[in-house]
DNA sequence: CGGACAAGCTGA
DNA sequence: CAGCTTGTCCGG
């Protein structure tokens, strides 16, 4: 039961952190005689009955008199350093959230165990690489290096990197995604550089010892989001790579995004941290100092954008089929066509008394799902699940007008029409289905894009989809989406490749941008708009929901400088001009016990 | 979080 | 008043 250790001598006690976010208060242990601990090792703990990981936050601190302490079950291998462990305080305070969920992305995904050797500190100012862009964006203490579509990051990483070893420091690279960062990560090792690719495959994997690598002997860290929080005892400098993706953010909540991380581990270490993007974040902008290309050499890394005019249409045709759009179907090459619903119809109007088919329970607009022979399936509730005959409640018409085609039906429509097989993708799509290699013609949601990464030409069949869905972000979040689309074609086709976008606002500021290959005109539209409508990045702000939502706000009261607004749906959104005043307000709230969501940043409102 | 223990409700 | 649910507290 109690330490095995006599009781002569003076026994060494650290304070932990417990694996249990709903905890968040430290605790004393005794360190048996003979156990070596660093601060943010994983140890085992007993606590309250139960054993549970823990994090050591500080060696040999002074116990508060009159507590009986209990030994360290166990040290279970090392995990994120002190830095590290610094920058999950930072972080539980910038997203309102929990030491220990931060700690829990930072901890080795299995048990860590090496021992470390001496770290040197390299900084090392960059080697000119000749390319002019590339110096001033490396050259930079907080850059935001635009690049178009077409633009290979790869001189920039690998002159990072370069720059780096030369000074014994390591570059800490992220990327959107797991794949990318083995690309990258493989591309680099091929140039003879030490990479440790952090994605975390599950515990007990070669995960583990990536994660030692990274933390002893690598040059290079590469990896996703979770990545930010990878060791790296010699930082010498930070890339993000398409700044914008919100695959950073993460979704549950605490929030915190992997671009903000690591511009704080960097400001944190003193060392220089470059974001790169065709379509830089208002918030980068805001944040760092822009480095662009000139307007030719930019305008020369995007594809060619094709805007159509649905509201000029060959009515033969329908709404979603141009007939630029059916001469790419009908050509030779890949082409990806978006359109981000699912189903068969998500509209349906009366064809007798012209009455939209709505729900009988909650009046939503019904549509439907399933694609069957032929005859019309049951009309089906996207809000409340509830489903009906196909009968119009207003004059009993059986008959429908498809007034919003979803995917399954634009798929036969563009068989018929492109007179070849043409494959569907959406989210739910099996990911080696064999259909989605052959096919040439393909039409899905935006997941089509994850998917399929080369293409000679995206298609979207209904931009105003995106450009006016009622998100603050939306223009942003569309310019994003052509830009995806602008580099899967630059990849397959490269300067013959083709975006098309059909539109009933062929002047719409993102398409504008889009087709000059010029963000610049974007920012210049959607940074008044957020400053006068009081958004982000303009302000700072947190959307707090769940069950302990209005007691939460009640104990926040109304502090100086921070909106409260709401309750709307059982959410309040507290709006202040600037994250410290928001996030001191929120550190300043005790939790009250219950589901409590806390959303700072929020990408939707 | 999850166990411990106290305070409240039910039924014979 | 046992037997159970529900709530509050606390962990080294």
């Amino acid at each position: 039961m109690s330490a095995t250790a006599g009781t002569a001598g003076r026994q060494r006690v650290v304070r932990v952190l417990p694996d249990v976010p709903a905890i968040d208060k430290e605790f004393d242990y005794l360190v048996p005689d003979g156990v070596a601990v660093h601060v943010g090792d994983v140890v085992r703990i007993e606590l309250h009955g139960r054993r549970v990981g823990a994090w050591v936050l500080a060696l040999d601190v002074e116990p508060e008199p009159g507590v009986v302490l209990k030994a360290l079950a166990k040290v279970s291998g090392r995990g994120p350093g002190p830095e590290v462990l610094e920058l999950a305080e930072w972080a539980a305070w910038r997203w309102a959230g929990r030491r220990a969920s931060f700690l829990r992305t930072a901890a080795p995904p299995g048990v860590a165990r090496f021992t470390t050797g001496t770290a040197s500190t390299g900084r090392g100012e960059p080697v000119p690489t000749g390319d002019e862009l590339l110096d001033r964006a490396l050259g930079a203490g907080r850059g935001v290096l635009r690049l178009g579509p077409a633009a290979d990051r790869y001189p920039l990483v690998r002159a990072a990197a370069l720059a780096a070893r030369g000074a014994g420091g390591q570059t800490l690279v992220l990327c959107p995604s797991v794949d990318e960062a083995w690309g990258l990560g493989r591309r680099l090792r091929r140039e003879g550089l030490r990479v440790a690719i952090v994605a975390s495959d599950g515990p007990g994997s070669a995960a583990t010892g990536e994660w030692i690598h990274a933390a002893t002997t690598a040059q290079v860290v590469v990896g996703s989001r979770a990545a930010a929080w990878a060791p790296a005892p010699r930082l010498a400098r930070v890339l993000v790579l398409d700044e914008h993706d919100e695959a950073y953010q993460q979704e549950r909540s605490p929030t915190w995004h992997a671009r903000d991380v690591v511009a704080e581990r960097a400001r944190r270490a003193g060392v220089p941290c470059v974001v790169v993007s065709p379509c830089p974040s208002l918030e980068a902008l805001a944040w760092g100092e822009l480095v662009e290309p000139g307007r030719g050499a930019e305008r020369g890394a995007w594809p060619r954008v094709e805007v159509v005019d649905q509201r000029e249409l060959d009515p033969g045709l329908g709404p979603l089929f141009s007939p630029r759009l059916v001469d790419l179907v009908r050509g030779d090459g890949r082409v990806l066509c978006i359109l981000n619903r699912t189903g068969r119809a998500r509209l349906l109007a009366c064809a007798t008394c012209r009455t939209i088919a709505r729900c009988e329970v909650c009046d939503a607009a019904v549509g439907i799902d399933g694609v069957d022979d032929g005859g019309l399936g049951a009309l089906a509730c996207g809000r409340c699940g509830a489903t009906r005959p196909p009968v119009c409640l207003e004059c009993g018409g059986a008959r429908f007008k498809n007034l919003r085609l979803g995917v399954s039906r634009a798929r036969e429509e563009l068989e018929a029409l492109a007179a070849t097989p043409v494959a569907e993708v959406t989210a739910t799509t099996a990911p080696e289905d064999p259909a989605v290699a052959s096919a040439r013609v393909l039409v899905g949601t935006e997941a089509l894009l994850h998917r399929v990464p080369r293409a000679d030409a995206v298609a979207f069949l209904d931009m105003d989809q995106e450009l006016l869905a009622l998100r603050y972000r939306t223009a942003e979040q569309a310019f994003a989406l052509v830009a995806r689309a602008a580099r899967t074609v630059a990849r397959g086709a490269g300067r013959d490749g083709r975006v098309l976008v059909q539109t009933r606002t062929p002047d719409h500021p993102v398409l504008v941008a889009a087709r000059l290959g010029d963000p610049a005109r974007l920012v210049a539209s959607d940074l008044p708009l957020r400053r006068a409508l009081g958004l982000p990045p303009a302000t700072a702000m947190a959307v707090v929901s769940g069950e302990a939502a209005p007691a939460y706000v009640d104990a926040l009261g109304h502090p100086l400088d921070v909106r409260v607004q709401g309750p709307l749906d059982g959410a309040w959104r507290l709006v202040a001009p600037d994250h410290r005043t928001l996030c001191d307000a929120l550190a300043a709230v005790e939790r009250p016990p219950g589901r409590l969501r806390i959303e700072v940043d929020p990408l939707r409102l």
